[in-house]
DNA sequence: TCCGAACCTGGAATCGGTCTAAATTGTTGA
DNA sequence: TCAACAATTTAGACCGATTCCAGGTTCGGA
């Protein structure tokens, strides 16, 4: 069972950020799966239960680090509150605007025509597509 | 100059809100120029300045009460905090990462072809495309 | 093994936003 | 016109999510 850590180690090495208890017990928690979405909040009930000791400040500090990493990206839809999506392939988000819900689904399929330049010869860093149901 | 108020009269009229001083306030610093994006923090200072006289729980209240009624719409980009754009047409937004601005563009150009059916026998409530850019 | 940098921690602080209860103000019917 | 009542506004308490901070802990190279 050490055979997922070394390839979480390596990836975190690699980022430059050592490979501690705390983040080696979230990345279990996180990658160890299949893909998902989570907040913060919630990571840190599971890692109580599952008996990994860390605190709700190094939850956050670790979320972030991971997605400077590249370990996670962030989605912002929801209001006030951060959710990270271990799907790292290229994909859009369902949203349903009742249960809160995201559903992935892959972008490969999707075209998108028309669209005008950035504006001030900014860069286009990543599109984002929500289709928000009900 | 009492032509502006009484069409933004009518509009809370049918919405069923009262024109009040505070309302139409800030309906005359949301609506009169251009398209605009604007959060409640700024509109309250922009309300102070202009010698509005409105708490900021009320500028909420306001500016909710404006978008149920079909006269502003919310757009959640930014984590952490709400956006309100006057811009009712159909369009989507180009995201400036590094200055946090948000620019308009229109959606007719735009085409999106291969969306998967939404899940669960849901219905498509809107599609929000949002290009970031750098 | 030792040391310094990186890391983790609890708790306080901050931030955007909502709630509450009391005071104020539109609106309407007599 | 005006009383009466519902809608609205308000200050300030409150909230959940997140960040900050200062001090203790741990990692990893020499």
């Amino acid at each position: 069972m050490d055979t997922g850590d070394s390839d979480i180690r390596m990836r975190l090495r690699r980022a430059g950020l050592r490979p501690t208890r705390q983040r080696l017990g979230l990345a279990r928690l996180l990658f160890a799966g299949p893909d998902r979405h989570v907040r913060a909040e919630e990571l840190s009930r599971e890692a109580r239960e599952a008996g990994v000791r860390v605190s709700l400040a190094t939850v956050y500090n670790t979320l972030h680090q991971f997605v400077d990493a590249g370990l996670l990206r962030r989605v912002d839809v929801e209001p006030g509150r951060a959710c990270f999506d271990t799907n790292l392939s290229r994909h859009h988000h369902f949203y349903d605007t009742g249960t809160n819900e995201l559903i992935d689904f892959d972008a490969e399929d999707v075209g998108i025509t028309g669209l005008p330049e950035a504006p001030g010869g900014k860069t286009v860093e990543r599109i984002d597509l929500v289709v928000r149901i009900r």
